[in-house]
DNA sequence: GAACCACAGTAACTTATGTTACACAGCGTA
DNA sequence: TACGCTGTGTAACATAAGTTACTGTGGTTC
């Protein structure tokens, strides 16, 4: 656990840091498709991210769910760091997108560190703003993007966390991610392979434009 | 200053804590309308809202405005927050909803207070946990809300911060703030009014079911 | 009063998106 | 091979929302 610590956090906290955190916290794995996290929980750890990606997803009443975005490694959860101010439940899922290792921190170690060290302050406020930046990249896509483009915006962004222009997913799991309907995305995705900036396959989409 | 500060922030923050703001703290009187922080401007203070509204906007590319949420007395701009870690330019715009004052303070102390004051680390994180909130608020109305939907909520919010049931305000600047067209906002107003949840006047709109 | 203007009402139409229904293709398995 | 399942393609239709255009109305100003 040190190890992998070391090389995903390594270069972010100070080494005193890096051993309250190799005490204090707890190395797990966790499988694609397991929930670590639902809608109503409460909240009593802080995630730090190793490998894999987490899918943070909101849903509402009926079961629509919307994906708000990706944790990678070196990412934690803006939803941890309520600490000790009354509210405590989750408001998102976090969903394994694909085997996951993460470092899980007890919440009372939040507060005791923002006092005591700088780095764990910059982090935490970077985490603050970089989940508040893609907060508002999701309300731009739906305030001011077609579904079209949504789309594209989404497979590109899966691109960028696979690491490969052939996409291993189904029109139904866009959809699903979108909140819109599966013919809705077939439609679409249809039409953007007659412009040529995709290629359709069973299961597989291939990015020609990244 | 230290007056308003005092009915404002008493309740929330430590006597030393109360001194320091009011020794390095600037207070400001902003007009209706009046710009105060706009996409790209460099953030250079927080704010701490002592009186009035102020309206938290995102635009995009082609000029069309979206409401985010509004600010009211003993809140703060989570933009303001990201003190010292690189990015510093505003995301969002910020517009005077109604007459306000408000406490201004370098970005300088934000750290510093940070470490010296729990009180203060308490109202930062609870600022970033509503901001949060309103946020995921704003991203519901936008993926699982129809219009009419969205309408009434903008409504019963226009409600709780005005403290009338008569709200002051014209079918075009609903259309603006929802980021949709005058002619949609009056169509489903009417549908509102005949289903006996609110009334119609010029320049006013009563809420009835409130 | 006449002219003007911002605001509101409404019809008619376009477009994007969602829905229902069905055909068919790829692929594993009995 | 035959069967069945899942995923994809597509048509036909329904609905919500955006657009254009025109009318009327309350209030202001000359």
């Amino acid at each position: 656990m040190r190890q992998k610590l070391e090389n995903s956090y390594g270069f972010l906290f100070e080494p005193d840091l890096l051993s309250e955190i190799a005490q204090d916290g707890r190395l797990i794995a966790i499988a694609e498709g397991e929930k670590m996290l639902d809608i109503g929980d409460y909240i009593k750890s802080i995630p730090l991210l190793i490998s894999g990606t987490i899918k943070i997803l909101r849903e509402d009443k009926n079961g629509d769910e919307l994906l708000l975005y990706y944790l990678e490694c070196g990412d934690t959860c803006a939803m941890s760091m309520n600490h000790g101010i009354g509210v405590s439940k989750s408001e998102i899922r976090a969903i394994c997108d694909s085997d996951a290792e993460l470092i899980v921190i007890p919440i009372e170690f939040m507060n005791r560190w923002l006092i005591k060290y700088e780095s764990w302050r910059k982090y935490i406020f970077n985490a603050y703003q970089v989940r508040f930046q893609e907060m508002l990249e999701a309300i731009d896509s739906l305030a001011f993007y077609d579904m079209s483009a949504r789309i594209e915006k989404h497979l590109i962004e899966k691109v960028k966390i696979c690491k490969e222009t052939i996409l291993n997913l189904t029109h139904q799991e866009i959809a699903n991610d979108l909140n819109t309907s599966r013919v809705v995305v077939s439609r679409i995705l249809k039409k953007l392979e007659m412009s040529g900036s995709i290629k359709l396959y069973r299961n597989k989409i291939e990015i020609l434009n990244y």
